[in-house]
DNA sequence: AAGGAAAACAACCGCCGTCAG
DNA sequence: GCTGACGGCGGTTGTTTTCCT
């Protein structure tokens, strides 16, 4: 894999193109370390590489930089690039900041091999179905938890109110999503709510829900610039409490994620 | 077992925004 | 205010590996 027979030249500006080597890495390593993430440049220049800063800041963040992960996506990492590729689009690097470990790179790797319907859209309709079924399975596991909940709830003291409880819950599921590998909470937190609640309505009004699992045949993606824009715009609008726990909009708890103003 | 297709991975390119001079 | 350097990001390409027929 780390031949690269096309690679491996220089650029113009003299700049060594291609795969890296051990030693290459080592230096940016030590030097990055010494003079920290951000000013590349300098770090290749102190480093003594003869590598563009730009190849370099590459280099560190997708192969070097502690605490990447490295192998397969689990199950519900794709649940979770799905769901917000879905939201924002290609953000590719905004989507990696709520999977650590991950790069934009990996991500988007991820996603043109998988989710590419001119490539595969056999493999992506099974794919689908297969996530799918798991979505139902976990919705079945998330009715049948809240069944407890409600019953040990009902038989504790009636101290507190249904939207604390249902703030409390929101908090809780990451942990639990993790320990059962189980379909993004993301999703789950919102299906699951009763459709009495404050909830979906939001959702619903906006037409986002409907379009997560509506795939663009053309573009590989769901319509996500539209879907985006109405969150946004609802966000705007303060509506984003109502959307999330009821609570603060400006950092608002869905599940595993924490949403901040601005997107 | 061989060959082709698909998937995975690594890196480059070009555009754009930011910021210092 | 202008400009150039730099960094970040999304798109794309090239190569290897794995899977399937």
């Amino acid at each position: 894999m780390m031949r690269m027979m096309g690679w491996g030249a220089t650029t113009e500006q003299g700049w060594r193109k291609g795969p890296w080597t051990p030693e290459e890495d080592k230096l940016l390593t030590e030097h990055v370390n010494l003079l920290g993430e951000g000013r590349w440049s300098s770090v290749a220049r102190s480093a003594g590489l003869n590598r563009s800063g730009k190849s370099c800041r590459l280099r560190w963040v997708n192969y070097l930089r502690p605490g990447l992960k490295r192998g397969q996506l689990t199950p519900q990492e794709e649940g979770i690039i799905i769901e917000l590729h879905a939201l924002w689009g290609n953000k590719w690097s905004t989507i990696a900041r709520y999977l650590p470990g991950r790069t934009d790179n990996e991500i988007k790797n991820y996603w043109r091999t998988h989710f590419k319907k001119e490539k595969s859209s056999q493999k992506q309709e099974k794919r689908k179905a297969l996530l799918l079924k798991q979505k139902q399975q976990q919705q079945k596991q998330q009715q049948q938890h809240e069944d407890n909940m409600n019953r040990v709830s009902s038989n504790d003291e009636k101290t507190m109110s249904t939207a604390e409880h249902e703030k409390q819950m929101a908090f809780m599921q990451p942990a639990m999503a993790m320990e059962n590998q189980s379909w993004p909470t993301m999703y789950q937190d919102i299906a699951s709510w009763p459709s009495d609640h404050h909830q979906p309505a939001v959702i619903d009004e906006l037409g986002l829900w409907g379009g997560l699992w509506t795939f663009d045949d053309t573009n590989g993606r769901v319509d996500a610039s539209t879907n985006c824009n109405k969150m946004a715009a609802a966000v705007q609008q303060n509506q984003a409490a109502t959307f999330a726990l009821g609570g603060d909009s400006s950092n608002f708890c869905n599940g595993g994620y924490i949403f901040q103003e601005g997107f």
